[in-house]
DNA sequence: CTGAAAGCGCTTACAG
DNA sequence: CTGAAAGCGCTTACAG
């Protein structure tokens, strides 16, 4: 039995069997309400009989726009990203939009390729989850000009002029800081995220003024680490054991760098809260199957997602286009879990 | 100082500065081995001087394609495609493929919205990572006829011709089995993934042929579980604590089993491996920093996403229409790590 | 090897 | 409120 090849309908088709022209069935689709009832309901009716589906490519052609978002993720592979994903993805969808996600850390992506791509896809948006994009982009003069609307989400650029949203890195800092505090330590160290990061530098200015606050000690050799992930924090455990006077406490820039940390510290027989306690930042799944569960400061990751996604289509829109950049901070979370303890016990 | 607003360069342009026709550049852009080589290089060089890039949607409309591959994903929360899909957007980005990644366990999505997705975006192409999408494309008779090809990758589907590119799920499974046998274990378990799911079937049958092999003792009692996730496994530790005769070693379906199952006995006082011996599947990031550090089987993800996005290229471009469909199967590998220990001790 | 022309499937000022 | 017509920016048979 052959099937027959039925050709794929287009809007004349539907047209035809509304008995309208094909601007008619364009304005039901577009702007329903410039089009008589009974005539909106005949092309609906037609729409579904013809099992009639948009073909964007013309759409967008004839709109002069795309229909789809670029995300840059500065790493993929970090899970931390996957539930602001989530959040952008799940509000595009519901206006149409597709997602296309670049990952800016590829092994074999120069910077320059990433403002190449930029352009070629001519996406009606961007927004960025690195914020290290926007160097690139100023030391090209003009590419502004010529780019969509860009938003950062969770980092943002450091010269201060594109809209963000992002959590409170700053009082997340001084919420670990406290907690530890209060449990009684004195001698609180930190590890650090990449030099020169945005987020790196928000979180080191909340715990140290937290620090002096509280009027506690601040060595500069309390400071350690250098990047996000899990390895940064695995080769701090070891610079921790080799200091001569050690903190009791260590606030970790991120959940990835604490795992290290207390896995590597385990290896070598110090355990986590008993010998130190170890606070973490963003709150990933695992942070709380990890052994010991993880204290850490919650971000709202879907929530950001999906804040940067909304401010991004206001701009796209032309509904925020006057004045200052928004700046959107979102509160952040203790999550107090086995990883910390009283000191001394 | 104002900026000249420079209109975006179009063919039309490029082919004024070089002299020729727009007919001529899109033949140099397409298929320049049918341009003589000054005209080529004449046309080359006025595309770097205009600054050319060409409109997409416009190519896509005239080539009846899209340019973009949708991916399905079963829960991108979970970091075990992270990997997978870094493997697919690198493979499809050097061909000019935008790929749209689609959640398909969105809270508020109901698998009819799938089909209905998948239609929608008219993509030139599908690689579907959730094995259950064609029970629904199957029910819907004619669904197939009218979507692009689709490729199953890691998943895929029971009733048997799509093509997909997987891991030995079988023999990973049978590998685990062996580990534990080989260190002493005669008294082993099984935490499976969601009843009905073909992961969960390949490693069960592994996990079962491997028992039988050996030789050893098979209770019903012993096979629990039924997700994927973190809390499955913290489920399945409860349930196993409260065996009459307990397994010595579990063999899990995933990682985040594995997680989940060690946090939760650790936090009743049992101890692995020094009670209990445990092996994941996947060996996602985290696992060679959980602790104890998780004794797994190693899936090639990222190269599991390469060959599914090369795979569905030879598709779309028509290179395997023929016979069969084709079912690549990767090899595991086995990564003994500390969650494992000999038994007796 | 190259150009003129048609057409991909839409949307939207314009006119009525 | 509705239709005829132009046009979005490409590509590709067709003719030369």
């Amino acid at each position: 039995m052959r099937m027959a090849k039925t050709a794929i309908p287009k809007i004349k088709d539907v047209a035809r069997v509304a008995g309208v022209s094909a601007a008619t069935v364009s304005r039901v689709l577009n702007h329903p309400e410039t089009v008589a009832e009974p005539t909106r309901q005949a092309v609906l009716e037609a729409t579904r009989r013809t099992g009639y589906r948009i073909n964007l490519a013309a759409r967008n052609l004839r709109r002069r726009r795309t229909g789809s978002i670029v995300v840059l993720v500065p790493n993929l592979g970090n899970p931390f990203f996957s539930a602001i994903l989530a959040g952008i993805e799940m509000t595009f969808a519901r206006h149409g939009l597709n997602v296309v996600v670049f990952d800016t850390q590829q092994p074999d992506v120069p910077p320059e390729l990433v403002l190449e791509y930029l352009h070629n896809s001519r996406s009606d948006g961007i927004i960025s989850l690195d914020g290290g994009i926007p160097e690139t982009l100023l030391k090209n003069s003009g590419a502004r000009s010529s780019l969509p609307p860009i938003i950062f989400a969770c980092e943002w650029d450091a010269n201060g002029d594109y809209p963000s949203v992002r959590a409170d890195n700053f009082e997340g800092a001084r919420m670990a800081v406290r907690h530890l505090a209060a449990l009684g330590h004195r001698k609180i160290g930190h590890l650090q995220g990449p030099p020169g990061n945005v987020l790196t530098e928000a979180r080191r200015a909340g715990m140290t003024a937290a620090i002096c606050e509280l009027g506690l000690e601040l060595r500069r050799e309390w400071f350690l680490g250098g990047s996000f992930a899990l390895e940064s924090g695995a080769r701090a455990a070891i610079e921790w054991i080799d200091l001569k006077e050690r903190p009791s406490a260590l606030f970790c820039a991120s959940d990835q760098i604490a795992f290290g940390l207390i896995s590597e510290l385990h290896r070598n027989g110090v355990y986590v809260p008993r010998d130190l306690s170890v606070i973490g930042f963003d709150d990933i799944d695992i942070a709380s199957r990890f052994i010991p569960p993880l204290t850490t400061i919650r971000q709202p990751r879907t929530q950001l997602g999906a804040a940067a996604a909304e401010l991004l289509l206001d701009h796209i829109e032309g509904r925020r286009d006057t004045g200052e950049p928004v700046r959107e901070i979102l509160p952040v979370e203790l999550v107090v879990r086995g990883s910390t303890a009283q000191w001394p016990q």
